[in-house]
DNA sequence: GCTGAAATCACACATTA
DNA sequence: TAATGTGTGATTTCAGC
């Protein structure tokens, strides 16, 4: 049952910030929103307990490091009981090269977001993974040329006075 | 030019632990790799000013903030010169609800990910700036029911010796 | 919101391979 | 000689008031 969580200006604006770098001291950010240093640290610790900031971490870029290939897999299913889904969809959150993962309306079951090496690499994958999954009836490749943008962050409205938000678990 | 940097075992295991956590202290970092802490510290350091690591931020949970509404938009253009092109995207690029933007191969020209509150915010959205763009040919809305997956993360093997990297810039 | 104790970060230097 | 480990001061976190 979600609890409910408000999030002042104040809030928000520190979320901004956290999502661009949450590696600068409690005192930056407490004199950047206008409030004194453990009040900073205090509502910090507060979003990350109410699960509203879900991780801190390091992001590393794929095509920095040799995946430089991305690919779109469009995936049915042959049989779609809840117990195949779950299945598939387990499969794809263990497999490293699935970014992405999510079940669609249309003509197509799952949408897939995958990082490789190369062609062949994407080649080894689709063999393994998918065409050897035994619950695939067709498959279809789409190739991103170019990833013209990746955001990881959710903007914050700062003028707003205060949003009421829906914390899950 | 992209530079070569040469990642050893010690910081694939660095690099597969920042990515789930960067706020845990480097002496408890270097415990687990087996190294000292300054040193720990300080292949941190190399992996952030080489761009290995781009960059340090707090993850916020679309979902668990009203953004409950994801949808997928498969996009044609007018005019597909380089200048409308780059246009497009640099646009795509300020808005906020586009969460990805990609330039892909196949009968149409961008896919993009897009984040909204719920369905009325991805009408206007859809009229304000897809419709309203002027070099939009015809587009396409898919509804994604479930992110079955969403990685930040890519995993690195830790069992080979040395790993090239290209690191751009 | 303020102050102080505990912990962490980050540097200079010695050491080793 | 280049990279790691040791010791030490400056910052930062975080509890009590």
């Amino acid at each position: 049952m979600p609890k409910l969580h408000a999030l002042d200006r104040v809030d928000r604006k520190l979320l901004n910030l956290l999502q661009k770098d949450n590696q600068t001291p409690t005192r930056t950010l407490a004199e950047k929103v206008h409030i004194s240093q453990p009040t900073c640290l205090r509502r910090i610790r507060e979003l990350r307990e109410a699960g509203v900031i879900s991780a801190d971490v390091a992001l590393v870029d794929p095509f920095a490091l040799g995946y430089g290939m991305l690919a779109f897999l469009e995936v049915s299913l042959n049989n779609q009981s809840d117990e195949h889904m779950q299945e598939f969809e387990a499969r794809m959150g263990k497999e490293a090269e699935v970014m992405q993962c999510y079940f669609v309306s249309g003509d197509y079951d799952y949408f897939l977001v995958v990082h490789v090496i190369d062609m062949d690499a994407y080649y080894q994958f689709v063999r393994r993974v998918i065409s050897g999954s035994g619950n695939v009836r067709h498959f279809q490749s789409r190739f991103p040329m170019k990833r013209a943008k990746f955001a990881t962050r959710i903007a914050f409205d700062e003028k707003q006075a205060e949003v009421q938000v829906r914390v899950p678990k």
